[in-house]
RNA sequence: GCUAGGGUAGGGUAGCUGGACAUCCUAUAGGACUGUGGAUCCUUUGACCCGGGUUCGAGUCCCGGCCCUGGCCCCA
């Protein structure tokens, strides 16, 4: 028997429903925020990963060579292809470009709880402005979605600049190290990368503190002082709940200041559910040099928090017929279908007592037709729930069913 | 890459101090029920992850692999 490859996964129906609900969702709130949906290639080439990521990220790739020699690799995430596609082809769009995307990566990483070879993200590119009021937008559009999604979490909002203005007499290699430190709250190893000085002890008090004026005490003034007051004060205003969180690093260079990262419950060590900031990676395509703020949502990951909730079925009839019935039947089906209502023929030509019991386990109401129906042009409905029955005509019946009324 | 636990019908399980046709629940198919369902009863279908080894004999013990569930590392 063959066996499906590690870390992926099949979807029966109840859990693909439940996941197309929430997707569906999600795509209905993100639109209210005016973005539209793109679409990229399931692979790229290689290049465009470790432009944005470094060559030490090959090894979590799903990369291959194609029949050409070409260097390929399947997404292991989805904001390089969308950034390529709007250097490539919307150079000449309005901005603020307004872009959502819903897709498939590739990761080759052991899997655990919330953690798969093949994941789905959600995620936004706002690309071309460079203002407070744009990343407040973003966050308050990821706040929004994950509320929407049914998920409760923790969002955490903070600023590169104020980390970064006080490594900046550092070597760059000893503030990635340091910057990695603050990112895990890892003080023992910050310890032995700054054993000197009082450096350590101020990063560990902003990264610690909760607002504003601590921070700034700290830090002293900064350039993006009144940026990072206003963005903040436009999150009061989108009433968006979250909490200061000046230790964000995320990791990248190319993160230039707002950074956030949201947490959820329900999962195991792979708690974060979302993270995004402002970055300027255009240029590393060829572009011009352009802003952007964006995010993605670990879509397993919002599904794994919500827990199982259940889709309920829709209203559902199921045929039930003789052989005499069985063509006035394929009418009578036409009809309910027509009205919006999914309809189950029977296609086993089994007794009326088996059709019934399958009929009893997948719809709501039966409707019969027999030699005595097929003869007089009408139809017995039967509702499964109450085990009421009534003869009827089919137009009747429809109606019946829709208003959902019992016979 | 490291590490803990696990893998027995479609799903859930017992057996695991080696020994006869591998247990039970559920599901599936059919029947009791010649035009009326989810209950009940009867019958049916269906499994020891794969490969080696030890042994007279392996679901059971040993080794390797694959996969699952967590944790570490990583996390774009």
């Amino acid at each position: 028997m063959i066996q499906r490859p590690r870390g992926t996964r099949d979807f029966f129906p109840d859990e693909l429903e439940e996941r197309r609900g929430v997707e569906e969702t999600l795509r209905r709130a993100v639109s209210q925020w005016g973005y539209r949906e793109v679409a990229t290639p399931e692979f790229e080439h290689l290049e465009l990963f470790t432009i944005r990521s470094g060559e030490g990220i090959i090894g979590e790739m799903y990369a291959f060579q194609d029949k050409g020699g070409r260097d390929l690799s399947l997404r292991p995430e989805l904001t390089a292809p969308v950034l390529r596609m709007y250097v490539n082809e919307a150079k000449v769009l309005n901005r603020p470009v307004r872009w959502y995307y819903f897709g498939d990566c590739f990761r080759y990483e052991r899997p655990q709880k919330g953690r798969y070879r093949q994941f789905w993200q959600f995620g936004i590119e706002l690309i071309g402005a460079d203002t407070a009021q744009a990343d407040a937008e973003v966050i308050a559009v990821g706040s929004d979605l994950l509320t929407s999604a049914g998920v409760t979490f923790e969002l955490r909002v903070g600023h590169l600049s104020m980390m970064k203005s006080l490594i900046a007499d550092l070597e760059p290699d000893t503030q990635k190290k340091v910057m990695a430190c603050l990112d895990k709250r890892d003080y023992g190893a910050l310890q032995t990368v700054l054993p000197e000085g009082d450096l350590a002890e101020r990063l560990t008090a902003l990264i610690e503190s909760r607002n504003l004026d601590d921070a700034f005490a700290i830090t002293g003034s900064i350039p993006e002082e009144a940026r990072i007051r206003e963005t903040f004060a436009l999150l009061d205003a989108h009433e968006v709940p979250y909490t200061q969180y000046f230790g964000i690093a995320r990791g990248l260079d190319y993160y230039t200041g707002c950074v956030f990262e949201a947490f959820a419950e329900n999962l195991g060590a792979e708690n974060q559910i979302m993270g995004g900031g402002a970055y300027r990676l255009a240029h590393l395509f060829g572009g011009e040099d352009t802003p952007s703020c964006g995010f993605a949502i670990g879509f397993d990951r919002v599904m794994v928090s919500r827990g199982d909730q259940g889709v309920p079925r829709p209203l559902t009839v199921a045929l039930v017929v003789t052989p005499e019935g069985r063509l006035a039947g394929i009418g009578a089906a036409a009809a309910f279908r027509r009205a919006g209502v999914r309809t189950l023929a029977d296609l086993t030509g089994k007794s009326l007592s088996a059709q019934l019991s399958y009929a009893a386990k997948h719809a709501d109401y039966a409707v019969v037709i027999g030699g005595r129906e097929a003869e007089s042009g009408m139809v017995t409905l039967r509702d499964l729930g109450s085990g009421d029955q009534e003869t009827v005509s089919v137009e009747e019946a429809v109606l019946r069913v829709v208003s959902g009324g019992s016979c």
